[in-house]
DNA sequence: AAAATAAGTCTAAATATTAGACTTATAAAT
DNA sequence: ATTTATAAGTCTAATATTTAGACTTATTTT
């Protein structure tokens, strides 16, 4: 768990992965997004143990990805629903997806689609405000002012 | 490390995962993006622990993400270079760096945007071949022919 | 009332990670 | 030509995390 280790790092990748940055965590968000919102399922879904589902749960209730509540029709139920922080998250998901569909493939597996065309998703992309757009090759980190010099240098070094 | 926990499974997010659902091995990548290339600066940059990133490393160049060469001017030095395969998770890394910014924003520390237009990363969108955008609302996750019953009704229950 | 279910807690054993000293190969400085 | 420095590791004992699975508590179903 890297949870303390990145928490106040400058570079928002690393505070993101200071939150969801464990393969546990990124497996317990996916199955919150096929569905998922119990404890028993989770168990068996991710085949993580008791233990550490119970604290990586308690983590992501407390980064506000997750909402625990008790069920109305069923006091026996507790579910952890994604919070609009949590369901922000898509684009990550996709992007694994179509990510290993690409270079791990294994058959016709599923295959992500728009609803309404039918068109499969080709890639992700990165878009601005217009809607316009824009290609790893023509991405640039800007710093900003609030940054360290070291930080700085890092950053004008990224490239795609 | 879940390497081995999830490498079989059907799921494309899972067998991502069991590449990169690693927050040393994802922090690895960002830096690699951010650059890096040798040993030294991995360790100082990730925090990493020695015999940590040297398993790390191994396992990267074993998935083909990274590749590690000699450098031709300085017999000392080894350089671990992103793939294809590496570069092609640029995506991730961008949606990861847009929801912190979004969730959990601290100053103005660093924007992405068009090198070309000067305009801002807005959100990072599924497109297809054509290039048309497709919403998360309006995604769906099609099974294929090569999935168990019980994969098919978790990717069928899936929901943005 | 008894049995089953859901969501945990708890514990000892196994596994992974850390800090930091040490090693090897190559290059730079004296 | 030696000595010193650098880069990329290896190695080890101490520490921390994770696991499997038995157990607990509250609620619901039979």
């Amino acid at each position: 768990m890297l949870q303390n280790s990145f928490a106040n790092l400058e570079c928002p990748v690393g505070r993101s992965l200071s939150e969801v940055g464990d393969g546990w965590t990124l497996l317990i968000i996916r199955e919150a997004i096929y569905g998922t919102s119990q404890f028993e399922t989770f168990l068996k879904n991710t085949g993580a143990s008791r233990g550490l589902l119970t604290s990586r749960l308690a983590q992501l209730v407390k980064s506000g990805i997750l909402k625990k509540s008790k069920s109305e029709t069923d006091g026996r139920e507790t579910h952890y629903r994604l919070t609009p922080k949590g369901r922000d998250l898509w684009p990550v998901m996709l992007s694994l997806l179509v990510w290993s569909e690409k270079h791990s493939p294994r058959g016709n597996v599923v295959t992500a689609r728009s609803r309404s065309t039918g068109a499969a998703i080709h890639r992700i992309s990165a878009v601005d405000a217009d809607g316009n757009l824009i290609a790893p090759q023509d991405t640039v980190l800007v710093p900003g002012n609030d940054i360290s010099d070291e930080f700085r240098a890092r950053i004008e070094a990224a490239f795609f």
